[in-house]
DNA sequence: CTGAAAGCGCTTACAG
DNA sequence: CTGAAAGCGCTTACAG
């Protein structure tokens, strides 16, 4: 046939299966084929399973370019997380990750080193493939990075906080809530001089840092001198290094809350270096229940955050606006858990 | 213009800013403008500019799904690895994003548990997004899975292994030959009695396993009653209950290799738990040098494995074959070095 | 060095 | 419930 050759000389074709060969094995039209493979409602189920088989026979895979480009929706919902080596955003991901596919989207992973800049980079990156939703980890951003998610009118949940202000979508936890209560832990297990041990200085550190202060203000016990803040990384060593700074300026502190149990664990193993006992002269608690911190000795008293329900909840929260349908509430809190081992 | 309206009645016109929109804006036409903003050389100098200064005039940013479609080749790159919750592979990451995102890539990052069956699903569901590259974990999967990425024809190249077999293109280290320094180590220092402890087994575990063998054998101490194999996966609990379950079977054991860090650090704190002289009475050595292995009751010997240059290197590698370029050696070995610290 | 035409593989909007 | 036409926003292949 002159008019193949034709089209293949000229031709641009890949070659590659494409919903036209599915419908001509189906003996149906392109469009029915689409809306048979879609799921599309009001097609006649003999021709549904007709267009299945075919495709299943040739083993036929759409094109998401295609599908992208004449729908104006994109397979991808954009992910952006501060840091992936902290076990908390691990699960989180994995939760996300586990409720998305299925749906089939596919994330896009930002990683933002709890750096702005690069948060915003990346997300004017991510946003160029015209993400069908987004992820962000907490509420605080630069104005840039708030106009341009803004801009976009791409669907987007905020991750690990509560929001209180119309419009956000979030699911999260209040830290600051959590951090009160760990401290009022440490207050009922007759301490006093309690210290504040945070590293990073991020808005989630300073909202628990917040709490701890309610707490020691109503107990009347609140002593700025006791707060100990560093806003390099949170690390084991600079936990350790941070516990020794306390001892060497504080040598009466009794209890101390570390932001984190990155820092937590490495305060625990310098007390034991130290020969500072635990919890006999310091009680020492964290936060977010990592992994390990069950085997420290002793055991690391902490507060258990909900991170896989908060990835599922958020993720699922963002398939229903991604349908355009309500979301009601706005806002999830999905609490914390204080974690009494033996450090406290 | 009654055409304007009748294409605006029946137009699926997204509203979007297109390549015509800055074709015109620069005062030449849209083939032009494509080449202009992608870099093919052979357009007049002064034209280029002229479309930069209008793309970027009027904040255009191309559409991905269309470049794709008309291209075939899409800005996606997939890559597979077992688990997040190790920091070695977050390391890895976090060099492969940074050195593809400058490239216009954008990863697909799949995490498949160690499971191959996972790993069989990712694949067909990332290679269904037609990815122009592949970067998957080690060389030992299933047929199925192989047969995937033989028959997408992607590039792929192997993560943290070296391979012998021709046409695959891998970056890492000997598994095997890091296995045997670590025992020649432990050897050196005058032990003989050594176990090895391994959880997880997975391909890498067992090369590890093997390069022990290969010391002990030499040096005429192998005893298989020392090796210590758990397919669970890895985590300090684990660790520290291994130490036991040895020291329970094997009091007669000098000395400890675990087959990575998370287990060592669980078993020294198990040590310590227990009132066993580490390294008095029992040496205990670990591999990957994670994070806190240095702030360990005695710090951990370990062994680091180069896991950012890795990344870099294999993304790099993956560049030049998605250019369609050669690349010699197809096997890239990037060694390991041995840490030595308190605990031997 | 530049451009008019065609096409990538889908889905939308309309009509029947 | 089904389909012919048009279009999504780019780039390829060809011609000049």
């Amino acid at each position: 046939m002159p008019h193949d050759e034709e089209r293949q000389r000229r031709s641009r074709a890949t070659g590659r299966l494409t919903l036209a060969d599915v419908a001509r094995e189906a003996g149906v039209s392109p469009i029915t084929a689409s809306r048979a493979l879609r799921g599309t409602r009001g097609v006649d189920p003999a021709l549904v399973l007709r267009v299945q088989e075919a495709a299943a026979r040739l083993h036929y895979v759409p094109d998401p370019a295609a599908r992208a480009l004449a729908s104006a929706r994109s397979a991808h919902v954009a992910v952006l997380i501060p840091l992936l080596s902290n076990a908390l955003f691990v699960d989180l991901l994995d939760a996300v990750q586990r409720t998305l596919m299925p749906a089939g989207y596919v994330t896009l992973i930002g990683v933002t080193h709890y750096d702005a800049a690069e948060e915003e980079a990346l997300l004017r990156n991510y946003l160029a493939h015209r993400p069908s939703g987004l992820l962000v980890t907490g509420l605080d951003r630069t104005p840039d990075a708030a106009a341009l998610i803004a801009a976009s009118g791409v669907p987007c949940v905020h991750l690990m906080e509560t929001s209180a202000s119309a419009g956000q979508y979030s699911v999260g936890l209040s830290q600051q809530a959590a951090g009160r209560a760990i401290t009022e832990h440490l207050l009922a297990a007759s301490r006093r001089r309690i210290a504040f041990v945070g590293a990073q200085l991020d808005p989630r550190v300073l909202q628990r840092l917040e709490g701890y202060r309610e707490a020691l203000r109503a107990a009347g016990a609140h002593d700025p001198g006791l707060e100990l803040l560093e806003p390099a990384p949170s690390s084991l060593a600079l936990g350790a290094r941070l516990l020794e700074r306390l001892l060497a300026r504080r040598p009466d502190v009794e209890a101390v809350f570390f932001c984190n149990d990155d820092l937590a664990q490495g305060g625990l193993l310098a007390a034991l270096r130290l020969g500072v006992a635990v919890p006999g002269r310091l009680a020492v608690a964290g936060f977010n229940d990592l992994a390990g911190s069950d085997q420290m000795l002793p055991p690391l008293t902490t507060v258990r955050t909900p991170r896989a329900e908060i990835g599922r909840a958020a993720a699922t929260m963002l398939l229903r606006l991604m349908r355009g349908e309500a979301v009601e509430p706005a806002s999830l809190d999905l609490g914390y858990e204080l974690v009494v081992r033996g450090s406290t």
